[in-house]
DNA sequence: TCTGGCACTCTTCACATCCGAGTGCCAACG
DNA sequence: CGTTGGCACTCGGATGTGAAGAGTGCCAGA
């Protein structure tokens, strides 16, 4: 087990490491930090912590930097998240507070985090199947055509093209709009299709065929997560990245493009609190120099959606998390309300 | 004025560079390209092409590389534009294809074009004020609270909250639905103005405020050219910008996420036909060198958007160019049968 | 007007060198 | 046993030198 003067040269390591971006050596630490040993019994516990494999050397003779296994440990035992300031909380609720719609909520979320972080910022929009019904519209759009509006809490419209099998009247057309409504506004999405089961059993035989086919629109819509989007933003942050450009930053660009991986990243992350992502734990290749940390947001207390950023595993974690944090609680808030 | 000659000599330096991205001198151009002079000959032609401009040099004994001004001569008077080859129509064709609504249109769009071109791809979402519009619907939420719904015929929707001066009857309200739809369904944007102005004259004097409302918010919406929205997409590409990174990719970068520049760089664009902006021609700084290659695309004989893609001033122009007018051909096709 | 020749300029690369930061080990000390 | 100072050692990075090569500009001649 390591002592905890250990862990504390552990914590110095990363913390000067993620100041400086250099190898961080026995002499620097103790000066910088008030250890009250000297170098040589640093150098003595940096072997140790080598050995355990949280600190590696890039060469024989340069100092120490931190593993992911090093990170990994210093998030989960030897840092807290850093709250926010007061200026910068109120910051954030102003910046947030101007927008005028949801993409509006996203764009801003994403620059904000994308600044306060000075990393790249991943926001996903509020999801489907967690949210709730507002409204369902149809609208003929010619005699055998309809279109299906779908209008959630979040504020999120989809809409889907049905071509009836057979032609469908006005009047049953607002019959099925009444009852879709009376039904299905204001529940989840999990719930709708038990409550539309059986709503084809109210119609003429003649109409039930467009029913039917309505119905298996809408379903498909709520289930439809693959058209789950996000908006990425703060790009150009990558080139702090390291020094040796090309080969660092292409692979996170194509990640970063390729929606379905970071999809996928934000779904493994674990649905409450926060989850950070250290290097080689994230599964995909391009990311390996990375991490992410991430969290869900939600209008109640439940999340609908998640948000997070993607830097290098050198970064400061408590104040990304901090960031992160304070963001997702903001625009949590601003869901509510709208 | 330059001989023939020299303009061949700056065409095969132009192509040659765009191939090799590396200065190009006297010996090798007659090597590859069989002018039928002299190295000696050609370097006297270099020389005039310098004095007047369209070439320089990095540093003394070094080859020639383009300027700006080669470029734009290039473009103008030297070359074409490469057509796609039969497979590749196709493959542009059979892509777009199978996209499902307008986002994954306008998203292949952007992949499609970034694939072709190895460039950063930029689309822009369809613009509503060319465009007509389809539907116009009102839901009440509340009593005093209404979601406008407006519907055109690329697909796009938009949805408004407005609050009523006054609680709005559901047999006002579908009269009010009906009327406005009768009036503005299948008509231009720029046209709805001039065409609702007197609706609120058709109502109760209760009414009329909620009316009025109501119009004023679907005018704001129709004009509300600033949400004009885009995608961008092969930023990946960037990578093969230069060898000189971080100062060369982070201002573009940085440009690409400031979606104001990019919209005022595709709208100050030639309404028809292709335009090719060229290093300093363009405005902002940070794209200095880069060159823009934009066209506008639509569903009918008339633009409705524009698309375009962004790279070195180093590029293959013949090639984008065609890429880009076939891409923007096909998504106009789409766009119409949709 | 074109051509071949020639001297000149610079960049690039490889190689050798030097300096210093940082380590590991060891013996001594409390 | 943990801590400390000393010391030899290792490498990486910076610096300098020299040779090679590409490319130019100019000039005299066809």
């Amino acid at each position: 087990m390591l002592s905890e003067r250990r862990l504390q040269v552990l914590r110095a390591i990363v913390q000067d490491y993620v100041g400086t971006e250099e190898p961080v050596g026995s002499k620097a630490l103790t000066e910088r930090h008030n250890l009250g040993v000297s170098p040589a019994t640093v150098r003595n516990d940096m072997a140790a912590l080598e050995d355990e494999g949280y600190i590696a050397q890039p060469h024989t003779s340069a100092g120490r930097i931190p593993t992911d296994k090093g990170y990994r440990l210093f998030v989960d035992k030897l840092a807290g998240v850093k709250p926010m300031t007061g200026p910068e909380r109120r910051a954030i609720q102003n910046f947030l507070d101007g927008a005028v719609d949801l993409d509006d909520v996203v764009a801003r979320t994403v620059r904000l985090l994308a600044q306060l972080t000075r990393q790249v910022a991943v926001v996903q929009y509020p999801s489907l199947t967690r949210s709730t019904v507002r409204h369902v519209e149809l609208l003929s759009l010619a005699p055998a055509r309809l279109m299906l509006v779908l209008i959630t809490d979040t504020g999120r419209v989809e809409q889907r093209m049905v071509d009836c099998p057979a032609p469908f009247g006005e009047s049953s057309l607002a019959d099925l709009r009444a009852r879709l409504n009376s039904r299905v506004a204001g529940r989840r999405f999990s719930d709708v299709p038990r409550l539309v089961e059986d709503l084809p059993d109210a119609f003429e035989a003649e109409d039930r065929g467009t029913v039917t086919t309505v119905l298996s629109t809408l379903l498909e819509t709520l289930v439809e997560e693959n058209e789950e989007r996000l908006m990425i933003g703060g790009t150009a942050n990558l080139t702090r990245f390291g020094h040796d450009f090309p080969l660092t930053i292409r692979p996170v660009l194509e990640a970063l493009e390729e929606q379905v991986v970071l999809l996928k990243l934000l779904g493994e992350a674990g649905d409450s609190g926060m989850t950070v992502r250290i290097g080689h734990e994230i599964a995909h290749e391009g990311l390996n120099s990375t991490s992410v940390v991430s969290v869900g947001y939600g209008s109640g207390s439940e999340a609908v959606a998640k948000l997070g950023v993607v830097g290098p595993t050198r970064m400061d974690y408590p104040g990304t998390m901090g960031a992160v944090r304070a963001v997702a609680r903001y625009v949590g808030q601003i869901l509510a309300e709208s």
